[in-house]
DNA sequence: CGTTAGCACTCAATCATGACGAGTGCTAAT
DNA sequence: ATTAGCACTCGTCATGATTGAGTGCTAACG
């Protein structure tokens, strides 16, 4: 479809403008040691590049910058994946080397380094829950008529609500009613629990304890799990720094965006699993058309838990997020580890 | 030290200033219903009010706006208290109004509604956790070699851990240890939890179980509560639809004091209890030079728990903040009640 | 004597103008 | 097929004139 040449003028053109945010100009192109052309040819290439759809001039005497396409052709077919920079990767293992006691701290370090060292923005989603089972559950009593209920499941996750405890309800009812809970429940996923609790537990509770139903529909509210506390941010600020984002106007759209999380969740839910790319308008959300979102699952023995990802202006870097991504899921995966054996 | 009459062209210059933006002209001061002198006469009361520094000038053939020392005068003085809006009021009670299971709940809520109704960035310190005392300590092991460390303190308020459960222990010793930790140390504060640990329930725990050093070690890291989830925003990006952000620097200076959670702790840890009013330069932290920053501390039987805060410009509704933050600080305590009782 | 009308003055903001330069497209020469 | 040359386009920047909001001062007024 590109002749070698158009693809090696695309290719500088690309990687020309990624580092400078201006429209690149033939003579500038011409300049480079490794195109070996004078800036009318380079003209004339560009102009054909232009008409197939891959190039975009602001203005009549302005230099070329990508289009959309432009930025696909590139991701798809000329970005080299370098290695990562031994520098940046010292810094992922020291990091990481960190002891951390809470699987959230882990992901909010991967948010943080990420961020630190694309200077854009990430988004981390963290390991899904739903799909754990419950591993323990308890209550305890903290005044006459409330209660902290505890739930942990398999992989370490610790859920609290406090709940109102139905009067006349006795202490050892209370106990009684946490035993068959943790028999019954035991190992069933978070996802099922609350209709298994209504369905079976239900009736076998009612046998044993008075205000059965009350305490059922309490603890059905409170097992709601708040999926929205997944989402991860680090360096929103970085967004500032850049040129396309000097006006305040679409800095708050893109503000207010990262700080809706239902909304990032749902971009999120329809992603491919390994490294994926949208490019600008490829993203359903208008408030980051003129952005780019790479991102990367990571999975433990082959399932999927979460996601990390990078948001930056479309004129990205993509050979060295997209690297760094792969790098950082994988070591991430195995530090999550930890709570999944 | 003012004539009235001078106060009353203070206040409505500060009035009118408060929602303009712009600076005050004499003749747009005169033709205000409520002030019955000619331009010339209020030119002249200026002059006196930025001779003596509660007025300044951009420049020389520009309006009047006020000064730091002017804005602190209307504080004291000048401000009048209105009652909070009707519906400001349904609204903070129907936002109070849903059932919220977690103590975490009500504050980002309370963020969430004074930004709301501001239009200015809130930060609200939740209920300090150290001087809660310990409810119920736990560990639910989750693999051969990790457990879940739970504390439960008596605000129902709930921490979690992983830590690494020291190999060749064994269960029995685990569930020996937390036993004794539980009869031991229920009813030790926080805060004195790390020294009592060692000194006391050490040589008790020794005596019973193996390994007793290794586990306290472990336990005493995890027992670190993190003061830094105290801090909850609600309108962080409400900032950008004041005219004195136009420029995306000062926007990102103050977006990123904004992340730092540990500068904002220092920030509200030198707070008067009740209401407290910083303007302009009176706040210590550099990026804030031109925001004021009013706070109000909330209590429950005449202990003071936490803060509520408004961050906004100089230029900023002192009145209404002043008045709300009173009012949302005490139902926020009212709720809260459910928890300390 | 306090108040006000009048007037000269200042200065930011706005707009039109023109020079500049980066870059293009086309054509003709190589 | 490539490139040198040239006319042309258009955004940017500096310049200068114009406008208008606002001031300070002085003299007149009640």
């Amino acid at each position: 479809m590109l002749t070698e040449r158009q693809r090696m003028i695309l290719n500088a053109i690309i990687d020309d403008y990624i580092r400078s945010a201006e429209p690149i100009g033939s003579r500038s192109i011409s300049k480079r040691g490794d195109v070996g052309y004078s800036p009318a040819t380079i003209r004339n290439e560009m102009a054909d590049l232009e008409e197939l759809g891959f190039l975009e001039q602001p203005h009549t005497s302005a230099g070329r910058i990508p289009s959309i396409k432009g930025y696909r052709y590139y991701v798809d077919h000329l970005v080299k994946l370098g290695e990562v920079n031994d520098q940046d990767l010292t810094t992922i293992r020291s990091f990481f080397a960190e002891k951390m006691n809470q699987m959230e701290d882990v992901v909010q370090h991967a948010a943080t380094i990420l961020s630190n060292l694309t200077n854009y923005t990430s988004i981390v989603l963290g390991p899904e829950t739903f799909s754990n089972s419950l591993k323990h559950f308890q209550l305890v009593p903290i005044s006459d008529d409330t209660a902290v209920a505890i739930v942990v499941t398999n992989t370490g996750h610790v859920e609290n609500r406090t709940i109102s405890i139905p009067p006349d309800m006795s202490m050892s009812d209370m106990e009684r009613a946490v035993n068959i809970l943790n028999t019954k429940l035991i190992g069933v996923p978070l996802i099922r629990l609350k209709s298994k609790l209504h369905s079976e537990v239900g009736q076998e509770l009612g046998r044993y304890v008075d205000q059965c139903e009350r305490l059922l529909n309490v603890l059905d509210q409170a097992l709601n799990s708040d999926e929205e506390n997944r989402v991860f941010l680090g360096g929103t600020t970085n967004m500032l720094t850049q040129p396309e984002f000097k006006d305040v106007d679409k800095v708050k759209t893109l503000l207010d965006l990262l700080d809706e999380t239902p909304t990032l969740m749902r971009m999120f839910s329809a992603l491919p699993s390994g490294i994926g790319v949208r490019i600008g308008t490829e993203n359903s959300h208008a408030a980051i058309n003129n952005c780019s979102l790479i991102t990367a699952t990571y999975s433990i023995d082959g399932q999927s838990l979460g996601t990390v990802g990078i948001l930056g202006p479309t004129r990205m870097d993509y050979g060295k997020v997209i690297s760094l991504l792969d790098v950082l899921s994988k070591d991430m995966a195995l530090l999550l580890g930890r709570w999944y054996k």
